[in-house]
DNA sequence: TGTAAAGTCTACTAATTCTATAGGATAATA
DNA sequence: TATTATCCTATAGAATTAGTAGACTTTACA
């Protein structure tokens, strides 16, 4: 299941890079138009900041403005940032590797042959989707 | 994520698949070759039994057996039993279909046409593996 | 016929994660 | 200096996950 934080996020990611103006926008704006929490969205945009996704302007005429074109943003790496590892386990993980507590070996476990198949398959869109490519026009 | 429930369900099918003989094998077998909770796996066992993959049978030299041949029974059908919706939001789910409270219209939703994308992949591999195909002969 | 072995069923719990909310600090603008 | 907006920390309620506990039922077999 997709976590709202990360659900919030892409939307507001795309809100912005779906507008010409290069101004930054409020998150009272992007939480109104995105029926957003706008508490809840506070911390998600400051995440992203963090991450280097967008850049920011405090006071007035403050807000949120993207730092990278929207094809320069990868789903792939939204998703690592809000959600976590793409893998389903753990012990497929790319970037958040980890071994399984409960797995002696992994070359003979059915479920990591399988869900190795499940990464690879979401990567490949994840990786080849950026913000420009699932934007809407309205 | 994968829960543990839906892993370890997964294994113990795939436990059973592998085995050429037909007699039923108790839960406490399972889950000591798997380290699995003993407990736990019960109730998951319980559950696809309900679900009809397998049967079981009381007393001494009871246990649990598939019920099907290990090529029919589906991935897909397993996950959706034991994790639920394959999809990774509910406004995508075929069979766990739920509205989005926060998305007045799902046809310009970026998100919405990102997950159908995933959605359709996953979907692929799921429906089309079965407990066959992720046996590891040892 | 008694006993041990096995599944069945209900209820409970501890820990974690998710989805926020509260409130003040800081910075920019007019 | 008042207003607007982000920044930051802490907290809290709800839901989910991953089990545990314990009594009950059924079956095989000595």
């Amino acid at each position: 299941m997709l976590s709202r934080k990360t659900k919030y996020g892409l939307k507001a990611l795309t809100f912005l890079a779906k507008r010409e103006e290069e101004e930054p926008v409020p998150i009272s704006i992007i939480a109104e138009s995105e029926n957003i929490s706008q508490k809840f969205l506070e911390s998600i945009l400051l995440s992203m900041r963090k991450a280097g996704f967008l850049g920011s302007k405090k006071g007035k005429g403050g807000g949120y403005y993207l730092l990278k074109n929207s094809n320069e943003i990868k789903v792939a790496e939204v998703y690592r940032i809000l959600e976590g590892p793409i893998a389903m386990v753990p012990c497929v993980s790319l970037n958040f590797y980890e071994k399984c507590d409960d797995c002696p070996d992994e070359s003979i476990c059915s479920v990591h042959k399988l869900m190795i198949q499940v990464r690879d398959n979401t990567l490949k869109i994840f990786e080849n989707t950026t913000l420009e490519d699932i934007i809407i026009k309205e």
